[in-house]
RNA sequence: GGGAGCUUUCCCGAGUGGCCAAUGGGGACAGACUGUAAAUCUGCUGCGUAAUGCUUCGGUGGUUCGAAUCCACCAGCUCCCA
């Protein structure tokens, strides 16, 4: 099965621009292409993971990949997909987060000489010249087919700032550059990159008069069209110390039935041919298939030893062992001793489970919390420094285990 | 440059002098039912030593016994005219 035909049948691929051309070149490692990644937080996210799993299949076919990393970008700020403008980082803040993100994709991407290329656009972008700029690509582009594109559309009502209109100029100048300066002949991206991608070909071939390609990937969206890879609003991110390990797995562990075989299909490198044997596998059977699910991803982004331990602590909980050794743990502040104990509330609180004592107090009233094991009925209950001394498992609602230690 | 309007708790959105911690919906969280799923039903959703307590309705001042609600200025956004 060629490279292309893994990629539609793992259902990656969402649009493209020339089917043919993209198929010869992948197909037989000639692509030179780019992801972009906007530095606007400090870790990578699930969300950037199946770009990054893109670009290995890719680079695993011969294909060179550049991780762009958002360095000039960022400081615009990209409107596609968002109803409110984004907030201005500083120059400090964005280079602080490139240097996050490089130290990341290198565990992932081989970065070898002629393997894969970093960049940062912030390279060429930051010294632009207005006026010069304007006089090289502006003619290019047509304001009235941007207005058009897909992206600005929904901001035309809410208001959509110059700025941030022109992120697609942006965007697109990184092809035509690196197209020039690296040979880098396609770009692949989120399939809402779709309008900002056609900027950057455009550009290509109105001033070279070459052709170049893009190429985006279907979006992980949950059955509800939600997009995946987001706890409570939060976003789940690579980097264990902000998203440990083991509630990494428990995020893939636990979407839902509708999901899972997307989610294997899109996320993990597993042969389509153990994807098929399991697609015809329902109800209960299902969680075979998430627990798998959990552990591949999981050991990609962390390594093995962590996806197994990550495993066991799961199986553990759920399964009724009373194994716990390795679920998130909080140690106590021991100034929050008070006449030998530590309020439950008090500990609730400083482990992370609840924002305030009202609302662990809500959540023991309601029967959410458990203390090894037992019910918790009484919001003014106190845990003994004995106890604690031993670590004491809180369990909030069915699934969020939390350890507590003196 | 001129004119009109908007800014409410996580989000949408009521509220237009005291009965407002503030209707309703969504989301989140919890309980029941389950398979660590979905759907459904229920509860809950500012803080709190739980009290007729405290802090909230873009910001700062003011009027008033009392303001999310009135006034002034500032900021941000939207729309119309140039």
């Amino acid at each position: 099965m060629t490279l292309y035909d893994e990629l539609v049948a793992r259902r990656l691929i969402a649009q493209v621009t020339d089917e043919p051309e993209i198929k010869e070149l992948i197909n037989n490692g000639k692509a030179t292409f780019y992801i972009g990644f906007d530095c606007t937080a400090d870790s990578l996210t699930a969300g950037h993971f199946m770009a990054l799993t893109l670009m290995k299949r890719l680079q695993q076919a011969g294909n060179t990949p550049i991780a762009l990393i958002g360095g000039g970008t960022t400081m615009i700020g990209d409107p596609s997909g968002r109803t409110d403008m984004r907030k201005m980082l500083t120059r400090e803040d964005i280079d602080h987060n490139a240097a996050c993100f490089k130290r990341q994709m290198e565990r992932f991407i081989d970065f070898g000489p002629g393997k894969a290329i970093m960049l940062n656009n912030a390279d060429w972008l930051m010294d632009l010249n207005y006026v010069a700029l304007l006089r090289e690509v502006g003619a290019c582009f047509s304001v009235n087919n941007m207005l058009r594109a897909e992206c600005y559309k929904n901001r035309m009502e809410r208001g959509l700032s110059f700025l941030e209109f022109n992120y697609m100029i942006m965007q697109s100048y990184d092809f035509y550059h690196m197209f020039q300066t690296h040979g880098c002949n396609m770009q692949c991206g989120g399939d809402d990159q779709w309008s900002n991608m056609l900027g950057g070909t455009e550009l290509i071939r109105r001033k070279l008069g070459k052709d170049a390609y893009a190429m985006t990937i279907t979006l992980l969206t949950d059955s509800q069209g939600h997009k995946m890879g987001k706890t409570a609003g939060n976003a789940v991110w690579l980097d264990a110390n902000k998203t440990s390990p083991f509630d990494f797995y428990q995020y893939w562990r636990n979407v839902g039935d509708a999901d899972v075989l997307k989610c294997l299909r899109m996320l993990t490198f597993l042969p389509l041919e153990q994807l098929d044997a399991m697609a015809g596998w329902e109800g209960e059977r299902l969680n075979e298939a998430k627990d798998i699910l959990a552990y591949e991803l999981t050991s990609l982004v962390h390594g093995k030893a962590e996806a197994d331990k990550a495993r066991e602590t799961s199986r553990g909980l759920f399964g009724g062992a009373a194994r716990h050794e390795d679920m998130p743990t909080t140690v106590l502040d021991p100034a929050l001793v008070k006449d030998g104990k530590v309020g439950l509330l008090t500990a609730m609180v400083a482990a992370g489970l609840c924002a305030s004592n009202g609302e662990a107090r809500r959540l023991i009233q309601q029967g959410g919390v458990l203390v090894d094991g037992e019910k918790a009925a009484d919001p003014a209950m106190a845990l003994s420094v004995e106890a604690l001394q031993n670590g004491v498992v809180l369990k909030k609602g069915k699934k969020v285990y939390h350890k507590v230690t003196l």
